[in-house]
DNA sequence: GATATAATGTGAATATATTCACATATACTA
DNA sequence: TAGTATATGTGAATATATTCACATTATATC
């Protein structure tokens, strides 16, 4: 387990899923070139970095399934469901805040946060609360983990303001980098930017195969 | 412009929202350095970069910001906006149809379809339409870029739907990966992997900060 | 106009990531 | 139980990506 890099472990999810997947379709036993398939890597990548994280199987009969999920959740963690909140309410915010694919993996949301009052339902199962109680939450509730859905122009401000109050992992879907402290984790999610890409890749794909004519 | 690949032109496409951000703060010329700090990256992979993509300044002047968007427009395509539809109308389907960032990059969501008659809204500005219309729909719009909405479950088989409908390019939200032709691009968007990503470096910190006490 | 300064542009050097290839161990077969 | 086939695990080799470093040249200054 040496310098575990986020391309690695992004990977190591992966795996982690797709033998869960496995598991569900009745298999027992895997072969790094059956997770390699389900992820789309090589077989050797697979068992490369299974080696980093010193996860083992065995030499001719692959891994076994439980074994192999029950130390992938020791490396990667899954003992405790995690409470995430979600800032900004509006139609990503309040996307995310009904997302279904969470729980499974032991995330929970446990309120969003909203400048707009109109917005506010504090009864509701996940509460929607005015911005104003937002580092007051953070700080008794100790959240460490939160969702930016907040407009571009009020990102870093908000960003500041959770890290202020103890948040210390970010999902930031404001279309811009934002600064922070090496100590703060900030995944970025740019939905734009996707599409751009693969808007790019499209046309690079149709020009190459009109040459090809 | 050699071999082009996708981390490199999804910097390019960040480089070019930042230099964007600037120009409308007012600023005329930039430094490689401008533009490193705005996205996070060392000023040399900046022009390095701009290198390979025959993007070039002036030496000791920097890069004047509207020639240099126009040279990277000419190279990343902006000319005429791309139509998308968005397959699978639930909460994040719906959010995405909303998205007011997209339009802004060019890309305009045109319809949506789901399997659930009850969400149909032909008459709606973006509507949404029967799930039975969307092959005919892509064919008769010749439309190439889908965004897949859809559960988990009947993401592939949709997928490839849609690409014998003539689809080439896919932002994916199903939470795994989908086998498809090399001639199709899909990009995946996995907000549950994100969120445990991140969770599993706020845990390495924390350990790390445990450990020099 | 001459000189000093500062930024680009890019090969070369380095660092990082992936794949190769094979010794090793184990499961299966007969 | 001996023999064979096959998958792992991992150093070494390769490929890819980033950074260095400096020659070059445009701008600013005097």
């Amino acid at each position: 387990m040496k310098k575990a890099n986020k391309i690695l472990v992004t990977r190591l999810y992966r795996y982690r899923d797709a033998i869960y997947r496995m598991k569900y379709m009745g298999l027992v036993k895997v072969f790094s070139e059956n997770i390699a398939d389900a992820v789309g890597v090589t077989s050797s990548q697979v068992r490369k970095d299974f080696s980093l994280f010193k996860l083992s199987g065995n030499k001719r009969g692959g891994y076994v399934i439980d074994d192999l999920l029950k130390k992938m959740n020791e490396s990667l963690g899954k003992n405790r469901t995690q409470d995430v909140i979600i800032v900004g309410c509006g139609h990503i915010g309040t996307a995310l805040k009904l997302y279904k694919g969470f729980e499974k993996k032991g995330i929970r949301i446990v309120a969003g946060f909203d400048i707009d009052e109109s917005k506010v339902t504090r009864d509701a199962k996940v509460p929607i609360l005015p911005f104003q109680e937002l580092s007051q939450f953070i700080k008794t509730k100790k959240i460490k983990i939160g969702i930016l859905a907040v407009p571009e122009t009020a990102a870093q401000q908000v960003l500041d303001q959770m890290v202020q109050a103890g948040i210390e992992g970010i999902l930031n879907f404001a279309p811009m980098r934002l600064s922070h402290q090496e100590n703060v984790v900030v995944n970025n999610v740019n939905l734009g930017l996707e599409l751009e890409t693969i808007i790019y890749f499209v046309g690079e794909i149709e020009k190459k195969q009109y040459e090809e004519k």
